[in-house]
DNA sequence: CAGCAACCGTTGATTACTGCAACGATTGCG
DNA sequence: CGCAATCGTTGCAGTAATCAACGGTTGCTG
């Protein structure tokens, strides 16, 4: 178990971390590996002023799917109501629109406008810079395990 | 790609959040497995009256190193001032003490009562059991992985 | 050994985020 | 037509994250 040649300095930090077993539970480390994963996440949406969830509703916005603000919020599970504000904002900077549903005038179908497009792809170019800074310098197999884990968990039993 | 035998259903969500290429960052899936895990840990942890945080506190506290106050909030990234506020909490339920440490008398530190052991003991199972909920049709050696990447991730460069 | 900077736990204030109830506008159904 | 349900929106309450400040204590330094 233990490599003769690198010696390793364990910091009381970390040995006491282990003692406790928090190490080994999936609650623990899936939250504290959030905390680092979106620090970078929220580093490389900086520059092109967006947050997480600015960010992932943008996203969504680009695809064909028209999603209605009812939709985009079940997807992103966000509550409805604070998804106004991030629509608010990301209309204000004319990257996404809020069109009336023809077919049913309470919805609002949330269409990303070019700029929108644009700056969506140049976002997602840095955020995927990301997977590579964590796990770069594992194999590409085991890569795609641990991807094809995450999405299992992230979306349980009925959906992939 | 597509399996012919097993027809899946995709919901328009799943359908939008795959055309986005959210699912193939890891910045939201971790997000997104945050919430679906610390969810089932929160059920676990409710029948003792602990939430994330002070189940946390209390592993911590239940090994054999005398961590102070201020090692317990780096060790697990909780402002310091808000870990008094969790302490009064453990304490006033009689499962950790704070004893003044001889060496430094601006220090407390921090420790389990035997009921405090016992608790956290039957909590950790429960806890566990989380894994086994997320991950347990996959084979025992992609888990290994698995978990291995998370703690990977969690502890980056200088630590495991 | 006196004094001073630094550190510890604690308190308090400020800010941000989540979840929930309620509202007008609109729809679909009976 | 009338009524329950839905959509976006607003506002509010509870919780947590962040920061400054303070008394008590330590250790360094002159």
């Amino acid at each position: 178990m233990i490599q003769e040649g690198q010696r390793e300095e364990l910091s009381t930090e970390t040995r006491s971390l282990r003692a406790s077993g928090l190490t080994d539970e999936i609650g623990f480390l899936i939250a504290r590996a959030k905390l680092v994963t979106l620090e970078l996440v929220d580093e490389q949406l900086e520059e092109f002023g967006l947050k997480r969830q600015s960010y992932a509703t943008l996203s969504l916005a680009c695809t064909e799917y028209g999603l209605t603000q009812r939709e985009l919020a079940a997807s992103l599970k966000v509550d409805p109501s604070r998804l106004v504000a991030i629509l608010d904002e990301l209309q204000g900077r004319n990257l996404v629109v809020r069109e009336v549903d023809p077919a049913d005038r309470r919805s609002r179908t949330i269409r990303a406008t070019d700029a929108g497009r644009q700056l969506c792809a140049q976002a997602a170019e840095s955020v995927r810079r990301v997977e590579e800074l964590l796990l770069g310098e594992i194999p590409a197999g085991e890569r795609a395990t641990i991807m094809g884990a995450l999405r299992r968990i992230a979306f349980p039993s009925p959906r992939p």
